[in-house]
DNA sequence: CAAAAAAATGACTACGAATTCAATTAAATT
DNA sequence: AATTTAATTGAATTCGTAGTCATTTTTTTG
């Protein structure tokens, strides 16, 4: 097993019996090529084992048809493992590289950028990541186009694609008040990020519309932390009757407070509501009533944009909001079923 | 926003005043420069928004400092999610970009091996997929070397790096037979895994010495599947008393059909036992008895391991099994509360 | 202070494929 | 068959950086 030195296409060229022009024209699907010169290039790559070189075609194309994708938290929320998923398929089947980096929530951005522009990706997908606006400025300087899933920041000259969060938290609460809940609590991810915040604002809108207070306590969009949570909330003297939870993870581990924890029947003593839709979610042992993300179309728009804005760097950066769909299961009290405390 | 012109080492060598190779000696850790003229250098660089191209860089170094990185199973199986996690973070800390292709567990790895040996990625590693022999070989043909994590072929030239299945598997089985279990089941994950054929081997060995036989059942590592096996394997006329299941997520299945879908206790009516030790097994809803992967062990020695052998083409691949630990929690019987049917 | 050694610098070339342009060959037209 | 036109081809150049080598500058030493 020795390592074999570098095939190029000066050899296959030499093998062919024709020029180095010609090998390049024979693999690039453009240039004016015979059949006859392709078959022989074709065939004497073959016998080589010849592959174009990416990084000295790019250095000529100037395209390297590489994108970087920055995401956060794959690890503690499953939602973002399937958004993961999904991109990187997408971008797979439009023949895009992905040059992926995985960071913390929190992390600055700051030391990963540099690394993508050196690497000439030709836009940035950021997912649960939040760029500064100097940085985006920054890629856009360098006609990097950057589109964000999940997160957008005001003033930002970046596309963004999110689900309709405070819709969302909107149609939470009104489905809580119908089902006649008098203390509800609004359990918040991350205090820094945009969904929480505006899941949390719609929710409150529309309980401060009915005059109905409600209980609040911060997770960070954890597990561990949201079953903390729920046992300060439940275990009280006025305990919450329903508690909606800023994503789906932190709603699994609310009810299991609930009911391991504390012993309560999910939903009659208390109803749990999420935000997501991920697989778990409907499992049986949780069932658990939440709002569906589109997430199949927030990846397929985020790409196509991403996409679209390589190819043409004049196009303005699209920014959408997508409905998101009320899953209706068991884990809150429904309008037919209602206990009134 | 225009898109700006590509900024090369010439032109911060003409703001510096300097030449082009005092730049790019400047940019590099080695070469002899003066601290003059790397500050000058520098401080050009800044204005301008300088970055060395990866890609020119690499073409004259040979060397690309990115790896490629094929991963199955992410999105059904937390485990794969927790092992791209450190895999990404590990090769981040050591400088290494990441080239991510997300397949299908049955994929075929000839369509995406042309496209990692195209952009030069200096090696390869793989998670939950399996490389045929032939496609091994044309990888460390072009000096390529390939690491797997979980998986392995016999006779393939690369490293590997698998949690001590097999004995994992005689560890399972000892335990339900110490617990006086009779009707033993195992659930297996595809029946072309090898980590499914060999946890099965070493549990079915010591079930076999005993005069002990089991159930058997396939589910394909999916949770839906595992979830009908078990209504299968438990809503019959002598039902299974313990199933032991290829995965945890298998397990999780398991179980809610145990408890939900047919009522049953567990682990009084029926022990639940699965492998990897994924976050959500620890949950109080599952609190699932299985064995511990070392994940962070295997991970860490892969890429160390990968690097090397980057390194030194000359070294022989390392192929190392790793011993998992037993987690006792309570979804199975335990010696000292042995219930007899 | 001169001579020798060491350090720093710049001009030039190489990396491997794509592209331009001029030259050649094949096809089409009269 | 001769001429015009179109399709192929190959030589030379380019992309942006790193490394080689000869030259210049600085430092060290006798």
């Amino acid at each position: 097993m020795k390592k074999s030195s570098q095939i190029t296409s000066i050899e296959v060229a030499k093998l062919a019996g024709v020029s180095q022009s010609s090998v390049s024209r024979a693999f690039s699907q453009e240039g004016p090529v015979s059949v006859k010169t392709r078959r022989k290039v074709l065939e004497a790559a073959r016998k080589l084992g010849y592959q174009p070189n990416a990084m000295a075609r790019s250095l000529i194309t100037r395209r390297t048809r590489m994108v970087g994708m920055v995401i956060a938290n794959v690890h503690n929320n499953p939602f973002y493992t399937e958004v993961l998923d999904l991109l990187s398929r997408k971008f797979q089947e439009l023949g895009q590289k992905v040059m992926l980096f995985i960071v913390n929530r929190d992390q600055n951005l700051d030391d990963i950028l540099p690394q993508l522009l050196e690497y000439q990706v030709e836009g940035i997908l950021l997912t649960a990541a939040t760029l500064s606006s100097k940085m985006a400025e920054e890629c856009e300087r360098w006609g990097r186009p950057v589109t964000m899933i999940n997160r957008y920041v005001p003033g930002v000259y970046a596309s963004w694609f999110c689900c309709a969060n405070y819709e969302g938290g909107k149609m939470v609460a009104r489905l809580l008040l119908d089902s006649k809940h008098q203390r509800p609590a609004f359990l918040a991810g991350s205090e820094d990020t945009t969904t929480s915040i505006d899941r949390e604002r719609g929710f409150m809108e529309i309980l401060n519309q009915e005059k109905v207070k409600a209980l609040r306590e911060v997770g960070e969009y954890t597990y561990q932390d949201a079953y903390d949570a729920a046992l300060r909330l439940l275990d009280r003297a006025e305990p919450a009757d329903a508690i909606f939870c800023a994503n789906d993870i932190m709603a699994l581990g609310v009810m299991d407070a609930a009911k391991n924890g504390l012993g309560l029947k999910v939903p009659e003593e208390v109803s749990i509501i999420g935000f997501d839709d991920i697989s778990m979610s409907a499992w049986s042992s949780y069932d658990l009533t939440t709002i569906r993300q589109p997430i199949k179309r927030m990846v397929d728009a985020s790409v196509e944009e991403l996409l679209a804005r390589i190819e043409n760097p004049e196009k303005t950066p699209l920014q959408k909001v997508i409905p998101g769909e009320l899953v209706i299961r068991s884990s809150a009290c429904r309008v037919d079923s209602v206990q009134v405390g």
